[in-house]
DNA sequence: TGTACATCAGTGAACGCGCGTTCACTGATGTAC
DNA sequence: TGTACATCAGTGAACGCGCGTTCACTGATGTAC
């Protein structure tokens, strides 16, 4: 079967996007290639025709999850003022739906004990995301004026990061949820931000 | 050969605690049982005159950690004015040799992003952890006069883990003292604690 | 226009290794007599 | 006191399964002539 112009790099992409939600749901270990190639409605003999080994593949899938993941990032405070836009990302980071959703959540949280095993190519792709994250959480702490953006963006993602992967670990549902209230009220606070504020438009 | 009175008990702690440091270091699907017994000085099959299996040796090796931690954790802050042994257990724990010995620290650090995958009792040895853990902290903070101390506690503890395991998630090294420091400055900042401070003595 | 050949994404059997688990066996020492 | 037997922590071969990787092959379609 001869294939049309682009069928080969659309196979391609669709293998990224399905090992992408599995990766965040089972971590790079649990990844199994004939899984992901059947999930793709194809056999596995055939990833190695789009892909040089596991580690390579992982390298690549990660990248992609962090680069959809900035264009979803933007989106999603696209026009908002500084500091709502800090507001809606820590809401939107540090809730029960990402905490439900790894699979579509954000990488760092899903994989971060298992990075120390991982390949320098999966790593560096880990620190590119990492620090692409702290520059925009940095940028918007800039612009809502606040002083040591630069010190305090990393101090609030690891606190998120710790918000989210705490409230995975545990098991139970109640102390979960409790820990995760509390975190992101006091991440909020950090930052002063309060729901009250907020609703009653005291906040730029 | 027949074995003096403690021998099997011996044996049996002495695995636990070889599994004890594998398992931070490597997290649980990496702890292998044959390697384990080796280090121990045994063969592989000698395993199961000792654990049912792999799965209830974990949990048991992981509620062994937590409780030598807490003795490690009292020991550390003994006569301390409450203030004074959160600064302490703070600067512990968010530290660059927390951070490079795994294998000797805290499994809430070292497992998080595992827990998920794990057997249940596996999963409820963590959240006993976890739970005595926020319980020392929210204790020290009430002490220490704080409001709030048991939202507090959660809170703080979630933002010392993530800065830990983001510290060793990242690969590049200047990357990840620059979370470190920045996430443990936040941290002691927000209950009030500066270095000056502490050393001035302006600090009960 | 028709025929032989080249291409190449995808197939599926097979290989090799790692690892949890089982099990028949060992052998030193205690106990029964 | 001496002998036969029981005990049981530990041994090591073997089993079975999962999974990354390789490789000879397939077969539909494009191209050369």
């Amino acid at each position: 079967m001869r294939y049309a112009e682009h069928h080969k790099q659309e196979t391609r992409e669709r293998v990224l996007r399905i090992a992408a939600r599995d990766l965040r749901q089972n971590g790079p270990d649990k990844v199994v290639i004939a899984d992901v190639m059947e999930a793709a409605g194809l056999t596995h003999g055939g990833f190695y025709a789009h892909f040089k080994s596991k580690d390579v593949f992982l390298a690549e899938t990660l990248d992609g999850i962090f680069i959809r993941a900035r264009a979803k990032t933007r989106e999603m405070v696209a026009g908002l003022p500084p500091r709502h836009a800090l507001a809606t990302y820590i809401d939107n980071y540090v809730s029960v739906a990402h905490r439900d959703h790894p699979e579509s959540g954000c990488p760092i949280v899903a994989l971060n004990s298992d990075l120390p095993r991982q390949s320098q190519k999966f790593r560096d792709a880990f620190d590119r995301g990492v620090r692409s994250l702290v520059a925009a959480l940095a940028g918007w702490l800039a612009d809502a004026g606040e002083k040591q953006a630069d010190t305090l963006a990393p101090s609030i993602l690891s606190a998120m990061v710790g918000a989210v992967a705490l409230s995975r670990a545990v098991s139970d549902r109640e102390l979960s949820d409790e820990l995760l209230k509390a975190a992101r009220d006091g991440i909020k606070l950090r930052i002063g931000i309060t729901d009250a504020a907020l609703s009653q438009g005291k906040i730029a």
